[in-house]
DNA sequence: CCATAATACTTTGATATTAAATAATTGGAT
DNA sequence: ATCCAATTATTTAATATCAAAGTATTATGG
């Protein structure tokens, strides 16, 4: 597997580890993602629930700058949710431009329900790899990701 | 940086994993992905282009096979590649069901310029780690990818 | 030969995603 | 006080994406 590029060395092996990255995050990604089905979430809408359940109420603008997503597309995933009152929406008279977002409580009751689920598919799934394999893919891959 | 999650070490260590191997990926696709912009093309219309230059004609299936995606994805990316007369359909007579696509003129041109940018630019985000790296970072990562 | 199953593609409906344009609000400078 | 720039959210248009339903074609079993 791997590329089917003829370049220098250096060209195939960043080529190789590229395609092997990207491959790989798809995977682990629809792997952990999978049990969300069940509760007929997205995984965009999931992430929007986690956020708020662990960092507490946050404007959209906050919540589009931690999931690195356009403000659009907040506005967008924000509208699903709250037709389904998992989330509420709050326009705050101190500064009339800012939407807070914050869980109902179906919404807290669904996160807490299914957060176990995502921690035990996402244990499953990295264990592939060892422990301290699992420590040297993190100490690699932070180094690409994006600097904050 | 890495989980808001308080769990036992395994759960730490995994989720960790997994969101910095996760935000990799995406920083390194958005960052050699960028020069597409340049000649309008999206990700995947890109990876059509860059599959049947590598590989020849192939089916509209084996293409959704090798980019992982589903059949009626393809149908709308191979439309919108041949509305502007990259790629061509052709309907073989040996089976009536099948659609082979393959790069116009104007398409093979296309992918011939782009392409060395693309590899240029994986070269230049992968060389944040060094080539023993990198073939680590690959080793892990075939581990998580998809069984083929 | 014919009914049925399997395959390949298309269509539809829903959600995601971005960039760009718009609207509302706020803060600052003159 | 008023104008201008920055910020925040929404809307729009285009593309992506999937699942599921639909259509056409081919293969198979009796």
């Amino acid at each position: 597997m791997g590329t089917h590029h003829q370049g220098t060395e250096q060209e195939v092996r960043a080529l190789d580890a590229c395609i092997k990255l990207v491959r790989a995050a798809e995977s682990v990604s629809s792997q952990i993602h999978h049990h969300l089905e069940a509760v007929n979430l997205t995984v965009s809408q999931f992430g929007v629930l986690e956020a708020l359940w662990h960092l507490g109420t946050l404007s959209q603008s906050d919540l589009a700058h931690k999931l690195l997503r356009s403000g659009g597309n907040m506005t967008l995933v924000i509208d699903n949710l709250e037709k389904r009152q998992l989330v509420r929406r709050d326009r705050q008279s101190r500064d009339r431009r800012v939407v807070q977002v914050c869980l109902t409580d179906a919404g807290t009751q669904l996160i807490q329900e299914i957060f176990p689920r995502h921690v035990a598919a996402i244990v499953q799934t990295m264990n592939i790899l060892t422990a301290t394999e699992q420590e040297e893919l993190g100490r690699l891959c932070r180094r690409l990701g994006r600097q904050e």
